[in-house]
DNA sequence: CGGAGTCTTGACCTCTATCAAGTTTTGTGG
DNA sequence: CCACAAAACTTGATAGAGGTCAAGACTCCG
């Protein structure tokens, strides 16, 4: 989504982050043309929000104040379902647009909070409206935006439907690891999670118990190494061979079809 | 989403449908204060198509070239995973835009067939990027539909997460009768589902099996009766009672825990 | 009335949630 | 830099929920 540019910005180098100038020129596109509006695009990379993990940035319900623009880091939005478990209802990394569901509503859904310190970029409500009507552009970008985030949920809904957790596991892998790629050198085979666990479950609609049985299962089959929070896919394309089949080995389904089941590879 | 209001066209009559007017106006909006887009409006109210039970409309990958408005029927949104298992991503009913997600990527995305006899407004993508750019808020209201739309998936996303099999379904009831609900003159407690078991099944990741097996246990205990696809809810908010709890009955979650929780209906 | 498709019911078995310890990692203060 | 405490993660045992296969009942149509 957006424009997307390993980032090697001037301020605080910390942590690596997008260059902020290059995603809002995506989202103001013919703005950009104005030398006008070249003052507005510096204060908007200027405007800019950090917080500490574990932070939060809004809550659920607050009327839309803001569209933020993540450069570095990673967010969260949950919830609590009634019975009083968590529920994790999306991840934010960096080059994503926070908060575009509240533009629908008015208010903002779930709370988000910080995962990792993290950077954000402030685009107010009423920046966007002036630049809106000023640049017709720029709402044709979000309205694109919008529709992209749109057929994003789409494909999740499609990964919950996966209803073997393994199946669930690895397809949201791919698609984190897809989202964090930029920032890593190494592409898909290499990278670190900025979630817990729990929280990773929480999205996905497991206990932590199975995540961590399924990931050690991989890892004792060598598809994949881990160490904490850190992931290496041993096997290219493990994950997406996972994620493929519901049905374990190529193997059988169910009972009284072959002996050993043992759902792995030789090992 | 969009304005409702319950229809009553002058043209064929056979189904209920929505007033294709009031909603296209809802998109419209400040376009109908121009003369001259009345004559747009007009046409594109008479611009329909219609389909077969089971007909399709879209197929995966094809380009965007326009976005309908459901009047009358139903439809779902289709896709096969790798294992050649069907996947349901979504079901439209009246009122409802088709084809949001295709305006992000350029391509509609999944298989898109009708589910019962239906009647759609075409808004060819030209017409659309015409009075898009006559009228600015034509574009802000699709970017808030748009938004409307992720609002919804996300809370989509929360419905999967209901591990139980039960809440889901209770989950997805309530949902699918709230969008059915103007063409209903009961309200909620009483509707037509239009898509098969398996469909519904195929929607929340489950089995047509387990869907049959709760919904008759809900009816043995008197929540619901059920006629094929005509559904009734006798208890006032069972429904939501069940969708509430992951916790059974007002019994145990499990083994040695608790005596009783509560929460549950009298059995 | 018959036949196809849809829905229900049953038996069985796998998978995942749950509870309960361990073990490792992370963060903090000495 | 080490020691300690608090999280986070892993591992194990168990049972309940849901998937799978199979067959029967019901519906809808022609």
């Amino acid at each position: 989504m957006g424009q997307r540019v390993q980032g090697t910005d001037g301020g605080n180098g910390e942590v690596p982050s997008m260059c902020p100038r290059c995603v809002l020129a995506g989202i103001l596109g013919e703005a950009l043309q104005d030398p006008d509006s070249r003052q507005l695009l510096a204060r908007l990379t200027q405007d800019k929000t950090s917080l500490g993990c574990g932070q939060t940035l809004r809550r659920d319900g607050e009327v839309f104040q803001a569209l933020y623009m993540l450069r570095a880091g990673a967010l969260k939005t949950t919830t609590v379902s009634e019975d009083g478990s968590p529920q994790v209802i999306d991840f934010h990394f960096p080059g994503e647009l926070i908060g575009l569901s509240a533009l629908g509503t008015g208010r903002y859904l779930g709370l988000i909070t910080a995962l990792s310190p993290s950077a954000l970029c402030v685009i107010r409500s009423t920046d966007l409206e002036d630049l809106s009507t000023r640049y017709p552009g720029v709402r044709k970008r979000l309205l694109q935006l919008a529709a992209r985030e749109v057929g994003r949920r789409e494909r999740m809904h499609q990964l919950m439907l996966g209803t073997r957790a393994e199946v669930r596991l690895a397809l949201a892998l791919l698609n984190i690891a897809g989202r964090l790629q930029v920032l890593s050198a190494d592409g898909l085979s290499r990278f670190r999670l900025p979630m817990a666990r729990a929280d990773l479950a929480a999205y996905l609609g497991l206990t932590p118990e199975t995540t961590s049985r399924h990931l050690r299962n991989w890892e004792s089959k060598g598809w994949i190494s881990t160490r904490g929070r850190e992931f290496r896919v041993e096997v290219p394309d493990a994950l997406q061979v996972i994620a493929s089949r519901r049905i374990p080995d190529g193997v059988s389904v169910n009972h009284t079809r072959l002996a050993g089941i043992g759902s792995g590879l030789p090992g």
